[in-house]
DNA sequence: CACGGCAATGAATCGTACT
DNA sequence: AAGTACGATTCATTGCCGT
């Protein structure tokens, strides 16, 4: 696979599903054409005759200790392999979702970080209401472990972190996330009445993780798309999507699906912002328009003092600079917001200076 | 390392502390000696810079020197050398739990596949009061994962179904575990008050495990032993333990530490063969986090006694049930409401234990 | 003594945009 | 590319101290 095979992001097989086999999908696209890719890849060790070893022997039941090791070696080959393109296909602020059991979890979680992803969290996905185990040998399966990978190290991956904190009752979300299985309305059916595929994802999952982690108009790949959920999630959010199946009958679902869900309105769709995503502004402004006159005194919390000078710098004692660097010299503290830290006094009130920022944002907004 | 290098299992070092890096103790170890093994390994966590608190406070990180590897490669060497190690020590029915963080747990994961233990469960610590994440730019890290795994497929591991069920409140005891943090009294301290060991994991958590996966009198090995969690759960229990440590300040603590525990009562320790019970919030996790204390008495309204046990039963003569089985025998009552029925003695006073329930859910609000 | 306020702290892979 | 300056960001619990 070389890199100059690339295909112009507009001829992307947006918002359709593929059919084949996954990594040949995705050799056949470009490279950096995708912002996130959820993948819930097979888990069954044996994969049911799709598996081969390097030979290109099929691999079958087993239960000897070679036999597993062998088994284990063909799945990390087939984990390698889509882990390989899904990387090339991401952007290079891309990021990954995968998820997965104990049966195969640790090996794609191994294998993504040798690959150069880089962990952001695991994420346990708590079945409010899991099947139990019958024969009680064990402690009952009620959880789903989900890894969340930036591309490389240091990239600038999506994070609506104020989004998250709203759907979370006002607090940080947290790693685990208590969700029902997919049953139901949501789940789908076939022509016969029996569940149409056998490990069809909530769509609560996918909201969250797509609200959590894409922007309005991102391309998100699922490459081993199943009946669609990753798809109709993000129809539903406003994000383009490309899914790969190589089962006609997942397809068929998922087209059908696909084609019944309606996006949310664009109202809907806003989620709350991040004050880093509000415009800069410079506290000299403030001065220049005469809202803190030069040679004005500033108060902290803790009854520092510092005048304004004309050219937006404080002065207090021998210390002199920005808003922020005097602040938080004069606390001995690493760094210090500014904006928050000072106040000024009108009509007998103290006031913080972050009041005039907004009037400046809400005149700047007009 | 032959096979036949064999210690008599009656000249095991049994509870006491080993000296020195955890794969040589090991080596000296005879082969099949121990019924479980439970592993804190280092996370090698790969922390860069400094983290301050909003309020411009330095987080005190674990940035130890024993948790610092030059590389994957080499976390991979030595987890396989320390996995191999515990395998050879371990019976054939015997089990291993290790526990680590998204950083290290994949890896583990993985290396203990090729090696042939066979996963039975992952089972995830929901952190009900984590750090939170101060910067905004990830969920919060409220969850850590261990792996109960056997040493042998189709091996026959202990497992006490019934008892953990009952820990339950009579349902089957579930893959997530909301377990707190070792905060509190629980907590060890050096002599500047400072914590003992950055790490130190919840008496409960071992408390679970230990009730659930060992039978009374069984050899329970901690390779990384800190300040002794596993060990002084196990002499609670009536296990018997042997603990390996490198770290001499950390040896110390845990010597005083064990010195001062003593086992529970015989009859606290027998474990329900029976079925029954129903509720919602267990009341086996108010024994679990210590609210309670296994040996403790409670008392009813008419001045009945019962006694609690380590699995959340009650006994009272020759009664032994939940606290609403006992309750209602000793009323001759066909049923009643353990919950407001029975109450503890607290510095002189007399509280229902309804009170802890509501503590446990305030905290489970979340 | 009870209660409220305030400080401390926990296995953490914890910036970004501009010059 | 590297250096500089801006300025955003926390939850649950424990324990001390003052009223």
């Amino acid at each position: 696979m070389t890199t100059n095979t690339k295909t112009p992001a507009a001829v992307l097989p947006l918002n359709s599903i593929l059919s084949g086999d996954c990594i040949e999908a995705m050799r056949a696209l470009p490279d950096a054409c995708v912002d996130l890719i959820f993948a819930d890849p097979p888990y069954n060790l044996q994969l049911k005759g799709t598996l081969h070893r390097p030979n290109n022997t099929q691999v079958d039941a087993c239960d000897d200790h070679w036999d597993q090791f062998d088994s284990f070696r063909a799945y990390d080959e087939f984990t390698r392999a889509w882990l390989a393109e899904a990387r090339r296909l991401l952007k290079p602020d891309g990021a990954l979702w995968v998820i997965g059991s104990y049966h195969n979890i640790f090996r794609v979680g191994a294998e993504l970080q040798n690959q150069g992803f880089w962990i952001l969290n695991d994420v346990v996905w708590r079945k409010s209401n899991p099947m139990p185990n019958f024969r009680g040998k064990r402690l009952t399966n009620a959880h789903e472990t989900m890894i969340w990978a930036s591309r490389d190290e240091g990239a600038k991956y999506t994070f609506n972190y104020e989004a998250l904190k709203e759907l979370n009752d006002g607090v940080q979300m947290r790693s685990d996330w208590v969700i029902p299985i997919c049953n139901g309305g949501e789940r789908l059916k076939d022509d016969k009445g029996d569940k149409a595929h056998p490990t069809q994802k909530p769509e609560a999952l996918l909201h969250r993780i797509l609200v959590g982690c894409t922007k309005p108009g991102d391309v998100v790949l699922d490459p081993f798309f199943g009946t669609g959920t990753t798809g109709a999630v993000a129809k539903m959010l406003g994000r383009d999507w490309i899914g790969i199946e190589r089962e006609e009958a997942y397809r068929k679902v998922a087209e059908k699906r696909l084609s019944k869900v309606r996006r949310f309105d664009k109202t809907a769709l806003e989620v709350t912002q991040s004050k880093r995503a509000e415009p800069r502004v410079p506290f000299g402004q403030l001065v220049e328009r005469g809202m803190l006159r030069p040679g004005e005194m500033l108060v902290s919390p803790r009854g520092q003092m510092a005048k304004v000078r004309a050219d937006g710098t404080l002065i207090a004692d021998d210390v002199k600079g920005s808003i922020h660097k005097v602040g938080a010299t004069l606390e001995g503290a690493p760094s210090c917001n500014g904006w928050t830290y000072w106040h000024f006094r009108r009509d007998g009130k103290t006031v913080s200076i972050d009041v005039l920022r907004q009037q400046i944002r809400a005149e700047m907004g007009r």
